[in-house]
DNA sequence: TCTGGGGTCCTAGGACCC
DNA sequence: TCTGGGGTCCTAGGACCC
């Protein structure tokens, strides 16, 4: 018996929303954004485009690019109208960011009433491939996926990959395998040997510093890793990333699927133009960031106590500066006044490097019936 | 005079994700 | 590959308390 965990990836998400808003777009490379791109469509990244390059860069890798601006309340409403096909399921459905969702099945889902059951003759090749070898959990999640992708495609227009697995980092991998707008199941008696398949940097949660290590210490697969005590692993990776590494080389992820974690924090950041900048521009860009933040957190009616400033300096260098107030605020002029204090008691570091980015976030949130966190590798 | 163990809060930094 | 605007979580040290 087991329960199935589901990741709905929305391919390409910017992307897809302006190609599917203007028919113009089908089918050729498009960019979204104005001078960093937040979004390629997969057209443009046969070229070699990625997200988070420069536009300029972007247009000389793929000439024929078409730039588009990001189009907010569009994605928004893309992504009530799938996650409200997500929730229809039935399954407990957990955003993990604006274009992403993990879903836990349960025992109890099945097609709800007045749906008809979806076709075997339409499901993708790969959900009938192992369903023949799984058992009927595997196969009710893969019918579920192929149903969520066909429902998303109808009704909202736009294409999402999913993952299946019995844990989250697999299914989590497993809907970049899927990707395009494809289904990879990951049956549960291949979970092993298709993770230790894998090079580490394609575990969800090792980056750039953690793989660097790793490949320093001749671990490049997560089979490799497997083979490593878990005292070796830290001592090469560090002790979070270590255990981490550890307990997803042997195939423990018992991180549940949880309907709703509230926000952390709210924060707001400005890019600055390089070269001095003078006291006055650094206080009103604070300024202008406290009521950014300050609007946001009215709207949702939260406070937090804690004034975080944020700054990057010229030699991309980083620091913060924070500071706990007696008691929460959602107040623009008392964020901004925590902010103008961090500011200058970090003067002096922006004399020397210049800096070139100050943002601010405020966290340590007033909570409101928040469930708490759950460890990551114990079973409940 | 010297010395525990254990807990919480705060600050700063690092790593990772989209 | 020279870097935008959001987030999350973990760690370590110091202050302070019992």
């Amino acid at each position: 018996m087991c329960s199935m965990i589901l990741h709905a990836d929305l391919d390409a998400f910017y992307a897809s929303v302006a190609q599917r808003d203007d028919p113009a777009l089908r089918g050729r490379p498009v960019l979204v954004g104005s001078w960093v791109v937040m979004a390629a469509s997969y057209e443009a990244r046969a070229y070699g485009v990625r997200g988070g390059m420069g536009t300029a860069q972007a247009r000389r890798l793929c000439p024929d690019a078409l730039v588009v601006d990001p189009s907010w309340p569009a994605y928004m409403e893309a992504r009530e109208a799938v996650f409200a096909v997500l929730r229809r399921s039935g399954a407990t459905v957990e955003p993990a960011s604006i274009d992403e969702a993990f879903l836990d099945i349960g025992d109890a889902v099945d097609v709800p009433a007045g749906r008809p059951p979806p076709a075997p003759a339409a499901a993708p090749p790969e959900a009938v491939e192992h369903a023949a070898a799984a058992p009927d959990a595997v196969e009710r999640a893969a019918r579920l996926a192929a149903r969520l992708r066909r429902d998303v495609r109808a009704e909202v227009g736009l294409p999402l990959s999913i993952g299946v697995a019995r844990t989250k980092v697999l299914a989590k991998i497993a809907s970049r395998s899927a990707k395009p707008d494809g289904l990879f199941v990951v049956a549960p008696e291949r979970e092993l040997a298709y993770l230790h398949a894998l090079p580490v940097e394609d575990v969800w949660g090792v980056g750039a510093a953690t793989a660097r290590k790793l490949h320093l210490a001749g671990v490049r697969t997560v089979g490799q890793a497997a083979a490593i005590g878990e005292p070796a692993l830290m001592a090469i990776a560090g002790k979070a990333a270590g255990r981490y590494v550890h307990a997803i080389a042997h195939n423990r992820d018992h991180r549940p699927v949880r309907a709703r974690r509230g926000r952390r924090s709210f924060g707001a950041q400005r890019a600055l133009r390089r070269g001095p900048r003078t006291r006055a521009e650094l206080t009103e860009a604070v300024t202008g960031l406290g009521e950014r933040i300050a609007a946001r957190m009215e709207r949702k009616r939260r406070a937090g106590r804690t004034v975080v400033l944020r700054l990057r300096f010229g030699d991309y260098t980083r620091a913060t500066r924070s500071r706990t107030l007696p008691r929460a605020t959602a107040d623009a002029a008392e964020i901004a006044a925590a902010g103008e204090e961090l500011l200058a008691a970090a003067l002096p570091l922006i004399e020397r490097r210049g800096v070139t980015l100050v943002g601010l976030t405020v966290t340590n949130l007033a909570e409101k019936g928040d469930a708490g966190q759950l460890p990551l590798f114990e079973p409940p």
